[in-house]
RNA sequence: GGUCGCGUGGCCGAGUGGCUAGGCAGAGGUCUGCAAAACCUCGUACAGCGGUUCGAAUCCGCUCGCGACCUCCA
């Protein structure tokens, strides 16, 4: 294995740079993860598959990860600052459920939804009801900080105090007396001493559903305060990867790294990752825009805006072909395209499963195309290094596809490449394809011992000449989705591109 | 209004101060019973206007257009 100085893009510094984990091998990487009261849909498959794909990586690099990625289920508030209804509890009265019914629910079409985009599953997936004591010591701690006041029964973080000792809005390059006097919301401030204090922990009024005791009476904890909760007690104090989306910059991460402070004296993260949106028409796909698509219908293809389904490694394919920190926009034309190109690299790593070096004394070694695999390969590994460019990184793969199909088809002997280089070229595509991007064949209904028989009747049919009956067996199989390719020697089959 | 980012060929989408991104679509070719697949070749793009430079799509400035965040949002 060569060396790799991996690359990261750190919001924290605005540029590049080398990735040291605080204690290597060992890599801490907490992730935001969704609030269960909706099913997920593609703005969530984003940083799920983006940070999948840079554990991933890092796994492939030889990184020993701990993912951390949490489930909302209480906490984040509907309407505006700290003013609204828990957006949980709000969905169970809508559906006559308890609220843990409704979480469950979507933690459950989210489990599925990500399964299905193949994704790895979190080392530790905890959930924020599950850690209410933890998050009243936090509160407790920042209290006896002075950097917290109670006002009936809820407890706000004091920004102005804090902002004394240490250093608010580093993350989001927010000037704090800007937000002081530049707020928006001059009406509704409430409780709270200053418009850019944030809730700890809320006073529940007596019909709330979601509610627990604490020293300042029945309440529920504020939204940023799970994170800082959760991380902590599963990665330290410290750690070195926090990734999100790019939305959640401000206030939710800037007001982490408040809290981190606040109680341990230090930054939660050394490297802050985020994903970019994903765009409809140029504007961001969002619940408060409604104009997202659910996972689910993009699979099923039922939404008025999709033209087909389009399947999750379609999707998957789609998100890695843009770089992370770009947003991306959909459209019907962009995901076919994709369906196109994934069904190619997934072709290729069908025939390389097949391929098997062949030595040949009369062919010579092929300088210029050995050359070109090599420079494919290490390309395809700078590309990753340099912050995750998946996108450049697939187009190098195409690079190395066509030298695996050029042999394939016997227009490129292997051993011309040499035993050496075949295997790497292989080895290589089937590496990034299936491990680093999480590339898979989908379970199609292929029936390969049923697909051979037929393929046995084309094949005496041609010999026959019964080009009546090859035309026939071929139409049929395209229409359920299967190429028959006439190959030289042999008759081989696709999936439809 | 404040902060930040973007504008690349028919479409999507990378990118580096001079060296082919790639995919999709399209044209021609090889192969083929005909096709398809695969491979080869091709378009010669970087919002506009200035500037820096031997040389800029890539650096700087201005203009125009678009978006994100500032409020729950992945």
């Amino acid at each position: 294995m060569k060396a790799h100085q991996l690359k990261l893009y750190n919001t924290l510094t605005r540029q590049k740079e080398d990735f040291a984990p605080i204690n290597a091998p060992f890599v801490g990487m907490y992730v935001c993860g969704p609030t269960v009261y909706g099913d997920a849909h593609l703005g969530h498959g984003r940083p799920a598959i983006t940070f999948d794909t840079v554990n991933r990586y890092l796994t492939h690099l030889g990184y020993r990860v701990r993912y951390v990625r949490n489930i909302t289920d209480v906490g984040h508030l509907t309407g505006d600052a700290d003013e609204g209804e828990d957006k949980i509890a709000k969905r169970a009265k809508l559906e006559k459920l308890e609220p843990m019914e409704v979480a469950q629910q979507y933690t459950d079409t989210y489990h599925r939804d990500m399964a299905l985009l193949n994704t790895w599953k979190p080392s530790i997936e905890p959930r924020a009801t599950g850690h209410i004591p933890e998050q009243i010591a936090l509160v407790e701690a920042i209290l006896n900080e002075e950097l917290a006041y109670v006002v009936n029964g809820s407890v706000y973080f004091d920004v102005l105090a804090y902002n004394k000792r240490y250093s608010y809005g580093k993350l989001s390059g927010r000037v704090i007396e800007e937000l002081v006097s530049g707020g928006r919301d001059l009406d509704g401030q409430g409780e709270k001493r200053n418009a850019v204090d944030f809730a700890l922990w809320k006073n529940a009024s007596p019909e709330h559903l979601m509610k627990w005791p604490s020293p300042w009476g029945l309440g529920f904890p504020g939204w940023h305060l799970e994170c800082t909760a959760m991380s902590s007690k599963y990665l330290g104090t410290q750690f070195d990867i926090h990734g999100g989306g790019m939305d959640l910059l401000f206030p939710h991460h800037e007001c982490e790294i408040a809290q981190g402070n606040a109680c341990n004296h230090q930054d939660p993260a050394k490297y802050w990752m985020h994903n970019n949106m994903i765009t409809i028409n140029g504007q961001k796909m969002g619940k408060s825009l409604g104009n997202f698509i659910t996972l689910q219908e993009l699979f099923t293809g039922k939404h008025p805006l999709l033209e087909q389904a389009y399947s999750p490694m379609t999707i998957r394919y789609f998100i890695l072909t843009a770089h992370y920190r770009s947003t991306l926009d959909f459209s019907n034309e962009a995901l076919k395209a994709a369906q196109k190109g994934y069904k190619k690299i997934i072709n290729g790593l069908r025939i390389a499963k097949q391929l098997t070096f062949i030595p040949q004394a009369d062919i010579s070694l092929d300088t210029e195309q050995i050359q070109q695999v090599e420079t494919s390969i290490a390309a395809a590994y700078r590309s990753m290094d340099d912050d995750f460019n998946t996108a450049m990184a697939i187009g190098h793969l195409f690079n190395l596809l066509k030298k695996i199909n050029s042999v394939y088809t016997g227009q490129l002997a292997s051993a011309a490449l040499g035993k050496e280089v075949f295997t790497q070229l292989l080895e290589t595509y089937r590496t990034f394809v299936v491990d680093i991007l999480g590339l898979i064949e989908e379970k199609g209904e292929v029936q390969e011992g049923l697909l051979n028989l037929l393929l046995n009747q084309y094949t005496e049919a041609k010999t026959a000449r019964n080009y009546t009956k090859v035309d026939e067996i071929r139409s049929g199989l395209k229409a359920m989705g299967i190429l028959v390719k006439d190959m030289k020697d042999r008759i081989d089959w696709a999936y439809e591109e």
